[in-house]
DNA sequence: GCAGACTAGTTTGTGCTACAAACCTATGTG
DNA sequence: CACATAGGTTTGTAGCACAAACTAGTCTGC
C-alpha cells in the first residue's frame, strides 16, 4: 500500500519541488517571494529537501553577499513523479472497500476483515 | 491560493474519508484492521474528524461490549471533494513559476518578482 | 557617518500532532 | 485461575512546521 513520502506530502514542499521540476535552477529570494514563506521556514524546508536527497544546494558569494541556488536531483525527480503516482492510486482505489463494514456493525461479530 | 485541509491531509484520514464516503457506515474494528492502524492512533484521527464536523460518531453497547459507529456528515464529503480539487489545482498549476528564477540567480539584483 | 530599511540566510524556541504504549473493561478458552 | 483477544480511551513522546530572533552585509537619506 506503498504511503506517500512524507518529505513531499508537507505542501510547501510539493511546491518547491514543482517549481524546481519545472526551472532546473532557483535561488533562495525567488521561492521565498514565489511561495511567500518566512525566510526561516523556507531554510528548513531546503534543508530536509536536501537531507532526503531530493535538491543540491549551491552556496556562492557575490562580492559578500551570500547567495545560495537549489537544483533538483534526478532521485528528486523521481521521487515527486512516484509522489503523484501514489496518489492516484489511493484517489483511485474502490478495491479493499465496500465489503461488509455494514454487516460487522450491525452487531454481530467482525467477520474476518482479512 | 486555497491551501489544502490539513486535516485531510493526513493520509489516514484521507483514507478514513475515503472508506465512509463509499459505505456510509463503519465501525472502529473494520477501520482499524481494514487500514491497519493501532487503536489509539484511529481514535485519535476519529476524534479531529469528529472535531472537524467532518464524521458522526455514534457510541452504544452490545449488552456490556462497547460499539463505536462511523457515518460522513454531508461537510465531510463536501471537504473530501474540496480537497481533492485543491489538489488538481496545485497538480496542474503552470500559472506563476516558469519565469525568471533563472535570471535571479545569475548573481544580478531580483528582478522584482512581484 | 550613522540611523534606518532592505537582502540574505541560519539558529532558536514553541506549539501542535501523529503515533504507540499503557491502561481499563469485558468475553472467551485451557 | 491464567492467558489471550476485542473494544476503546488516556497518556507520553519524538518529530516537525512555522515564526521570531539573530548575524552579516548593502544602500539610502540626512
Amino acid at each position: 500500500m506503498a504511503d506517500l513520502d512524507r518529505v513531499i506530502h508537507e505542501p510547501a514542499r510539493l511546491r518547491i519541488l514543482m517549481i524546481l521540476d519545472g526551472v532546473e535552477l532557483a535561488d533562495f529570494g525567488f521561492l521565498r517571494t514565489t511561495l511567500g514563506l518566512t525566510k526561516g521556514n523556507l531554510s528548513s524546508h531546503m534543508d530536509r529537501l536536501e537531507r532526503a536527497g531530493y535538491v543540491k544546494i549551491s552556496k556562492s558569494f557575490n562580492g559578500k553577499i551570500p547567495h545560495t541556488d537549489y537544483q533538483p536531483t534526478k532521485s528528486g525527480r523521481k521521487a515527486l513523479a512516484s509522489y503523484w503516482a501514489a496518489l492516484d492510486r489511493i484517489r483511485h482505489s474502490t478495491e479493499v472497500i465496500q465489503r461488509d463494514a455494514r454487516a460487522s456493525s450491525l452487531g454481530g461479530p467482525a467477520p474476518e476483515p482479512a
